[in-house]
DNA sequence: AACTCTCTTCAAATTTTATTCATATTTTGT
DNA sequence: ACAAAATATGAATAAAATTTGAAGAGAGTT
């Protein structure tokens, strides 16, 4: 079942959404402004967030930048009638979608189901260039030809083939490693699960068909 | 793959019967008297008992009676013509259907079939490569030869090429297992449950048939 | 009480992967 | 072009995960 943060500092609206999403089965965790959010963003870990745009404390623009920069949890704005140019905005600082006030529970429960099915495609085929990756069984095939790679490898490419474009800093592929608070690991190590991978894929640092080295940043999936 | 008991004192009539079965793929155990039937039963633990009425040593009813008391396996009882009144007599001590003598022997095998069918409705057995595994009764057949698992083993096996393919952790492996709350089991007791599955298998690790290790991952059945 | 069967733990051997290291190469800023 | 910083990479080492035999613990039977 899906944990879903709703943010909004109107009472009534909050109370109203939480009862919709708590008879359709979901977790909910409610945050009535934008500093309480991003807190509780950081320890739950909703797989959606609800976001009001207009926010106490820190406003939901900022929180929307914010949750897109660490995580790509999907986001649904809820923008008041006469903000229609923040409509713009919610989808241009990566809102999956956006409701206006006023709006009825149901649209916004079918919409946030939607969200999901296309955020979360149920252990899906990754299809990236000339891959296939498989979550569930732990595999990638290269044009069909099934490619080794190791767990830790795994995590690389998959986090970095969900996006694509994006620069993954040594630090947050180590995130996405390493379950537990262990030891740190030191820098290089990164580079040399990167070479790996490169060698495995047949790719070149110099002119990369998939990873790209970013200097004094990190790497990034080639679009 | 079913196994069926012949009880019947005509070594004649037995032995067309243990053919016909034979040809139609059951596993046959016969008896000749009331008494034999009995401890076989105990022992082979039959699908099915085809069960003459007149009987040397123990009679057909009596036998018939202590075989429904201790399981439900269903009975077809074998009648002569002269012996109307003991089909229904038959019927009332329990089973399941009845054919008087002479009778076709095609016409056993089928009536053998459908009473399966009825007693067995929601067993699907599961084929998977040599494996056959049969869910209601906890029982695995290798290329037709049953192989002894445990309760635990089999729920690991059944999860497992349920979905072929997918990585199998340790920890939703236990999941499989355990229904309750029960303590935490340390993590090597699921690798030497798979090691026994796969010694039981015949399978190796390295170049397994069936089941793979994904090193830092987990367990997965190969399709 | 002795036995059997299953489940679980343990420890040693083995295998595989992760990490570090040293050196070469490339990129960036001046 | 030069120095400094960052990255690339083969090879060595360390660490981690798996495999396995053996044996203890518990439950149920005879």
């Amino acid at each position: 079942m899906k944990k879903i943060m709703i943010v909004e500092d109107d009472d009534n609206i909050r109370e109203l959404l939480e009862m919709y999403f708590s008879k359709a089965g979901f977790e909910i965790i409610q945050a009535a402004d934008g500093k309480t959010a991003l807190d509780l963003f950081e320890s739950e870990k909703p797989h959606i967030v609800i976001l009001d745009l207009m926010l106490p404390v820190i406003d939901g623009i900022t929180v929307a930048k914010e949750i897109k920069k660490n995580a790509n949890i999907p986001i649904l704005m809820l923008t008041a009638k006469a903000e229609e140019s923040d409509r713009i905005k919610g989808l241009e600082i990566g809102a999956d979608d956006y409701v206006t006030k006023p709006f009825s529970p149901k649209e916004v429960v079918l919409r946030v189901k939607n969200i999901l099915k296309r955020s979360y495609p149920d252990e899906q085929i990754i299809k990236f260039k000339d891959l296939e990756i498989h979550p569930k069984e732990i595999k990638i095939y290269q044009n069909g030809k099934e490619i080794p790679f190791t767990a830790k490898e795994f995590k690389i490419i998959f986090a970095m083939v969900t996006k694509p474009g994006t620069v993954f800093s040594r630090e947050k592929i180590m995130d996405e490693i390493y379950t537990e608070y262990d030891d740190v690991v030191f820098d290089r190590t990164i580079d040399v699960y990167i070479k790996n991978i490169r060698k495995k894929l047949g790719d070149n640092p110099k002119n990369p068909r998939y990873i790209e080295s970013v200097y004094g940043a990190g790497y990034r999936m080639r679009k």
